[in-house]
DNA sequence: CAGAATCCCCTACGATACTG
DNA sequence: CAGTATCGTAGGGGATTCTG
């Protein structure tokens, strides 16, 4: 007997699953990881604002979830690369999706928000 | 001169609709609205967990975004309908490709959790 | 270089009670 | 019925400093 996921259960754990792709700093990692992998500093530098600690927590939770490689060189100066799983590829498609969606109708958003606003701020 | 946007650019507007899409009540709400209006009721039945008081502000966001219609009927007592407009239904395909994508690969995360656990949790 | 640790703020959210 | 108003709290996340 299969217990069909449900991601609108509130109970059901693919709803946590929400809260990683809902997660800004984990779509934006896992994006600028599409490419390959990428060492800590460098995906400092591609993922614009993040601060060293809110790095490390997304990262050790993408490691966690599986959708993350964290592999150390023993040399020195110290090196760690990070990369993507397959599972963590298979998120790409999503993320892929989901850039676009943002990209292509962020202007109808912004019209949105305008109409909404310059409607809503009539009463002063 | 076209500014191309991007989601991954700090300063970009379009990355702000990570926060709506991050949004764990915005896509319950989206998604529950996929098959036709409803009256707030409903949705706070269909969307288990949601408190009155974020029910209401994710409804005025999306709204204010456009991708959520509001209808005041005047009538006693009180309805008000929730539906999506064309720009939420854009974003269905989306929230479907989330949902998908998060109950095919839960199971895969679950394990890899386990397994990351057992491996941290060696050294009490 | 890659991160761990600490401090602290602030606001997002939940729970509850009330109203047109 | 469909919300507002108020209060209270936990913890998410930024800045900074230190270390193997």
């Amino acid at each position: 007997m299969q217990v069909e996921p449900d991601v609108f259960a509130k109970d059901c754990p693919s709803r946590q699953l929400l809260d990683r792709i809902g997660d800004a700093w984990s779509v934006l990692i896992v994006g600028s990881l599409s490419g390959g992998s990428l060492r800590y500093t460098e995906l400092a530098q591609r993922v614009p604002g993040v601060s060293p600690k809110m790095l490390t927590q997304t990262l050790r939770g993408l490691e966690r979830d599986g959708l993350v490689t964290r592999t150390v060189h023993a040399v020195v100066p110290p090196r760690v690369d990070y990369g993507l799983t397959s599972l963590g590829c298979s998120l790409l498609g999503l993320v892929g999706a989901l850039k676009e969606w943002a990209e292509q109708h962020i202007g109808d958003v912004v019209e949105a928000r305008e109409a909404y606003d310059s409607r809503t701020a009539v009463k002063v």
